[in-house]
DNA sequence: AGCGAAACCGACCCGCGAGTCGGTTTCCGC
DNA sequence: GCGGAAACCGACTCGCGGGTCGGTTTCGCT
């Protein structure tokens, strides 16, 4: 692998524009879905909003279902692949680790926050398939935290509690204080949000 | 006003019966926008769900919108009543208050899953008016809860922490929890359930 | 009894939007 | 420079479901 190799970034040279358009189309795809709703975004619209037409959408993706579906797990992918990042880089306390999973859980959702809305309520609307998807990345987020949790437990840094439960209450927590915030209901910048609610996490395991 | 007024009770003879439609019709548009989903039930479906029909349902909503209003109205209703009255007998300490609204509304929304579900999720299908009318109703439970915290914090009964944030964090664990709860999703019965819950928000004030 | 209004019925209307399809353009390999 | 396939276009179809409407039943009132 020497570093002048050339090709290796037009790979086949014509795929890249067709996957340009189709993450153009997940893009515009995520942006209405957050604003009209599953339901009243229609494929002409979210066509013409990533700047071509319902026969080129149709190509990319055979099915208004799977085009959300699509956009789910590209949502879920990225999350992983930031939150998974992050955690490997904090080490091995689990404190810092579940510290630096929240963090990236945070900035991301805060960076993009379409994408937020889309995987708590969107998908509820598009029939039980898709909303058992999204339960399922939920459930895995939540099993990564109680994964920390119980080892932070396993060496006496919390109080006793319930790994599970505390998890899924911690991620409800997050959840709830980015939805308000993204709303515009909380006055209060990122920066000191994310810090006042790391204190009333931490507190709640009893550190 | 004398006791033996026969009248009150049956309120002009007619009515009763079309209230209890209404009621029926209430119930089914629930249940089955907490199934479905909005989009997805129809007019018909929640019509025979509730052994009338279209024309009947259209007799007390006219419009589809209007009747998801009428849930989400409903449920609010109940919501405040019930939260009121539990507050109301707990006395003055707002440790106390804030643990009874908790437990009430916790209660309330484990009995009426679909309930939760509806004001969780399905509102948003419907519109920005809707999704924002969902959002005034959690505010309002949410400044419920911040006004307590207030009050505790004043008498030095919590850490130090920001009350309106606390609030809304609190909300968004009761109802990560007893949605993942109402899907299956938690094995332990709704006490332990609820008990755990409370040890994690007491801790997490810094009590 | 019998009038009139409230309550209810269900066949029908009609707009909307997901999905289709025959065609056109783009661009790679040879 | 030219076959041919991948990528893209947009007018059209068509079923579904919200909403309507003329009629029928129920029931209170006198």
């Amino acid at each position: 692998m020497p570093a002048d190799a050339p090709p290796a970034e037009i790979e086949t040279a014509r795929q890249p524009r067709a996957e340009a358009r189709r993450g153009d189309l997940l893009a515009a795809a995520t942006r209405l879905f957050a604003e009209r709703g599953y339901a009243a975004a229609g494929m002409d619209q979210i066509a013409r909003a990533a700047g071509t037409s319902k026969g080129g959408l149709y190509f990319h993706f055979p099915t208004k279902q799977a085009l959300l579906a699509a956009v789910i797990g590209r949502a879920a992918d990225l999350l992983r692949k930031r939150v998974a990042a992050a955690m490997a880089a904090a080490g091995d306390d689990p404190v810092a680790r579940s510290e630096a999973a929240l963090a990236a859980l945070f900035r991301t959702l805060a960076k993009h926050r379409p994408l937020g809305r889309v995987l708590a309520a969107e998908s509820v609307a598009a029939g039980p398939e898709v909303r058992e998807r999204v339960e399922r990345i939920e459930d895995e987020f939540v099993a990564l935290i109680a994964a920390e949790l119980r080892r932070a437990l396993d060496l006496g840094l919390t109080a006793p509690l319930d790994p599970e439960l505390a998890a899924r209450a911690w991620f409800g927590m997050v959840r709830a204080c980015i939805s308000a915030w993204a709303g515009g209901r909380i006055a209060a910048p990122p920066g000191e949000l994310e810090a006042e609610l790391r204190r009333l996490l931490i507190r709640s395991a009893g550190a």
